[in-house]
DNA sequence: ATCGCATTTGAAAACGTTTTCAAGATTGAA
DNA sequence: TTCAATCTTGAAAACGTTTTCAAATGCGAT
């Protein structure tokens, strides 16, 4: 491949010369210029950006890490942060850390290594402190779905208690009393929050939080599945399914229906997070709508802010407020008013 | 950050032996060893990988060129390529192209810009040429999902041809006489090579080919559902529908329950690609299963083994075939030898 | 013609690595 | 003790850019 020097001699001009016309950073004769712009159409010549990075100290590359690289969320959470990123001329580099600790480290230890000039993280198994040593680095970083004491500002995050609260509250107004909860079984702050909701929920409808009620499970298909079998043996006489995440109520459905119950007809479902998936099943699900695209949208707007301040500021809060989304798995028992 | 230099003095070494103990390209005396290592940890010294590259022409990436960075299918082939690239101690830069003929140009003048060591391209926009003038580059590059005439072994692709005759015969055995063809409405060879399988499958079973029973739309769940619309508006007397892809089926499946029509009960529907939506549906969607993350896979295998013998070689033929995932969607109307 | 000033240019240093090469240190055998 | 052979080491060049700085050129006015 071509280089620079290749350019400067074909052209019969120095290579300070080349580079002014490559990046028009200072005024060249129009004969020369001319001279140049020939001599790299003709040799197909492109800069490596390699190179250019280092001596710039700017590699015009947002880093980001997600749980996986093949799933609605994080697909969501991915195109957000590209389009943002990509409109102001720079690229994203994806890395996916599977929610394994190792592998979120190697993630992260890589993109610092290929010198990305902004990071959006998304991590579910690094400890609070390691987090919080990344954001002592003077390297603009956002923390996506993830809320950590003392680092607001810096956390892009959704109030999962209040969705849990949400559909909880929604389930009970519609006349619910025996509400199952099927929760994740990784041990991780959204998790917990999400319980709280769902207690908070009960309480204000003075209904006793029932620990049988909730089983935690993996949180993808085959676990919503296996946590709806496990609530049905149970027979507690639910009416009502809440689950951490649409994946799961995609499960849980598919189980009720295989062994012969109806939804929502004998059992209403709720999911969380309103991936495309959602309107797909039938019947559609309700659910709590997650705005993650919006999340790494915005995540990806302030870190390039703060790289450099002629990209549009984000004004707007980093927290974001879950919504109802109303479609066909919750059946009406007996209204009550909220 | 601390670079080599740092750390050489803080050891009392020079930059060559700083050097041979990271890459442990040459002995070092133990002290000495040990004394760069120590002062390694104390500066949280860590390798600048743009510099590395720019001296190795090495960068340890692989591009990716993928159509959207979310949808369950190129989740998929990303999810394959990723996982045999880490595997081998690379990494993976993906872009997108959304289809789109300019973003598609630039991506991959990004990732050779990036000086990437090999690519993976999954390219619906560019014409034929383009494209062999990228594989003429000598570097290695697969091309998925697409096949250039002449270059069948830089192909790693699917007989679509076959797929939809799958399709279209199980219809056909299952009883089916009157069959709708919901197509994309995007030139590109596959969406050609589909219809040919329809109509093979059609001959085959002496049924006139008629054009008003296929209706292109864009390939996606909007435009399924609204293909389903037209195919149920012109009233053809049609009791089974075969879509471009599984999105499309979504959507027909939608619009006909949202019509009052039953599915498979009055119309069976049958999908494409086997994306993991179809086993969510309800009914489950009979389909052809695309082997979309083993093909990404099988395309990094070889280009990792193209930059590198090291790496297992693949000899598995580069095409692939598609076989019927028998689900729910289909009725058996009155069973007919295959 | 000459002077001064602004514009255009190229040489060289820098970015952070790896690698070649030759020199210095160490070892073992005679 | 000496010599050769082997190990270990550091200086310097290279990778492909950008940028600083000083020199060269061009121009208008005197």
């Amino acid at each position: 491949m071509a280089n620079i020097k290749d350019v400067a001699k074909a052209a019969g001009v120095s290579v300070s010369t080349v580079s002014r016309v490559i990046n028009d950073s200072a005024s060249v004769v129009p004969d020369k210029r001319q001279a140049v712009l020939t001599a790299m159409e003709a040799l197909q010549y492109r800069p490596n950006s390699l190179a250019r990075a280092l001596v710039n100290s700017r590699s015009d590359c947002v880093g980001l890490l997600v749980g996986e690289i093949d799933s609605p969320f994080f697909g969501a959470l991915m195109a957000g942060v590209h389009h943002v990123v990509h409109d102001s001329g720079k690229h994203v580099i994806v890395t996916a850390g599977y929610h394994h600790i190792e592998k979120e480290r190697d993630s992260i230890r890589f993109l610092l290594d290929r010198r990305c000039d902004a990071l959006v993280i998304h991590s579910k198994a690094l400890p609070d402190d390691e987090l919080v040593r990344l954001l002592e680095l003077d390297i603009p970083i956002i923390i996506v779905n993830r809320l950590i004491k003392g680092w607001e500002h810096r956390c892009v995050y959704l109030d999962n208690e209040y969705g849990a609260y949400l559909a909880t509250r929604h389930l009970l107004s519609k006349g619910h009393r025996d509400i199952a909860y099927i929760g994740t079984n990784i041990a991780i702050e959204d998790g917990a929050d999400r319980v709280h909701g769902y207690r908070r929920a009960l309480e204000e409808f003075s209904i006793p939080f029932n620990e049988r009620k909730v089983v935690r499970t993996f949180p993808d298909e085959e676990g919503g599945h296996n946590a709806m079998a496990e609530v049905v043996s149970r027979d507690l006489g639910v009416t009502a399914v809440f689950t951490y995440n649409d994946a799961m109520a995609a499960g849980a459905i598919t189980m009720l229906q295989d062994s012969g119950h109806r939804v929502p007809e004998e059992i209403s479902v709720v999911g969380f997070d309103d991936v495309i998936l959602a309107r797909l099943l039938n019947p559609r699900l309700t659910t709590i709508r997650y705005p993650v695209y919006e999340m790494g949208a915005l995540a990806a707007r302030i870190v390039l802010h703060q790289l450099d301040s002629k990209f549009a500021r984000a004004d707007q809060p980093l927290r974001f407020t879950p919504r109802l989304i109303e479609r066909q798995s919750v059946r009406d028992v007996a209204p009550v008013a909220v």
